[in-house]
DNA sequence: CCTACCGATCGGTAGG
DNA sequence: CCTACCGATCGGTAGG
């Protein structure tokens, strides 16, 4: 059992990889038999069918993201440090796990009904409890008065390229390239 | 001569827009074919192959922002300005043929090689001049001494989500939209 | 966990 | 532009 979860994690990881690189669609599941030194029928010994493997990718990091914003909404500071806060959170659960975080960008609308139609629920709703933060922020003049899906949507995409260049050079830290994204974003939303 | 290229314009046209739905993996000869009434192998008087079409947006696409590029490197003005001036080309091109460009931002990783070789190539060359107006802003003292790299991708990434968004709700018009990312952009990046 | 195999669908061709 | 069809590959199952 403890053996079986093992396996279906690799299982797992591997998927988010191919997927990844190739696409939900331009991956066999005798490409991932490969990866992980399995027949193509013995994958189903661990997972049910393909599309389970993305629709756990898929929800698995949605719920990471709404569990984030509920701690972050509970935050009893200004609209602006939320802000910073979300930011944070896009950035560390790249770092945390960036294939899958990728996977789950990329190929989620590859999930059939009626999973596809849960999924966008949760992303939208996610959408709109990050615009009413930045709603918020405008009311309290602390950001500039722009239509907040603007600044929701420029915001969300800008951390959305970490996604697919964290791997490579290094000479950047972590750490600095947070506090400079921060910096260009802030600056951006911010009233003067 | 003229039906025919016409025809090829149509068949294009919906491939570029089923590759935007559905992904290029996903989408069949014979989807493709049903959008334009046509029979699968019919579409072959018109086009040599799948990846021809994938080429021909990829390709189409990259010498669009190659082209809007040269003539922004060629303009005497600060490095600020020439910034702008490719922040508008973005969402100009966008504007223009948007599943088009769309397919070209997402899908570009199917080519097979060379293309792949060639596209990456390409693409390396638009960021590099990119970089390179970006690092002289920062040497001028017009923008915050961060990583031009960081910079680059930031704004990059930051249009690239209008790409998905642009068809819905037009309560916001092109122009303003346009005016207030690059408020956003440039007084993130912008020193003081 | 494997071998053997299923029907469906893929990109593409032959031939008219 | 079509009908007819090709070999390859797809996700998945049977049976052990």
């Amino acid at each position: 059992m403890s053996d079986n979860s093992t396996k279906k994690q690799i299982i797992l990881e591997a998927a988010a990889r191919l997927f990844r690189d190739k696409g939900y669609s331009a991956t066999s599941m005798r490409d991932l038999a490969d990866a992980v030194q399995l027949k193509a029928s013995s994958l189903y010994n661990h997972i049910a069918s393909k599309e389970e493997i993305l629709q756990t990718i898929c929800f698995d990091n949605a719920h990471r993201f709404l569990a984030g914003m509920t701690e972050i909404e509970q935050l009893q500071v200004s609209a602006t440090h939320k802000i910073e806060a979300l930011i944070r959170l896009h950035i560390h659960i790249a770092k945390e796990d960036l294939t899958s975080v990728t996977a789950f960008n990329d190929e989620w609308r590859h999930l059939s009904e009626p999973h596809l139609g849960n999924f966008k629920s949760l992303r939208k709703s996610y959408e709109s409890r990050f615009k009413a933060i930045i709603e918020a922020g405008i009311q309290a003049g602390e950001l500039r008065p722009l239509h907040a899906s603007v600044l929701l949507y420029t915001l969300f995409s800008s951390v959305r390229w970490l996604y697919d260049w964290f791997k490579p050079e290094r000479s950047l830290s972590a750490d600095m390239l947070e506090s400079e994204i921060i910096t260009i974003l802030l600056n951006g939303m911010i009233l003067k």
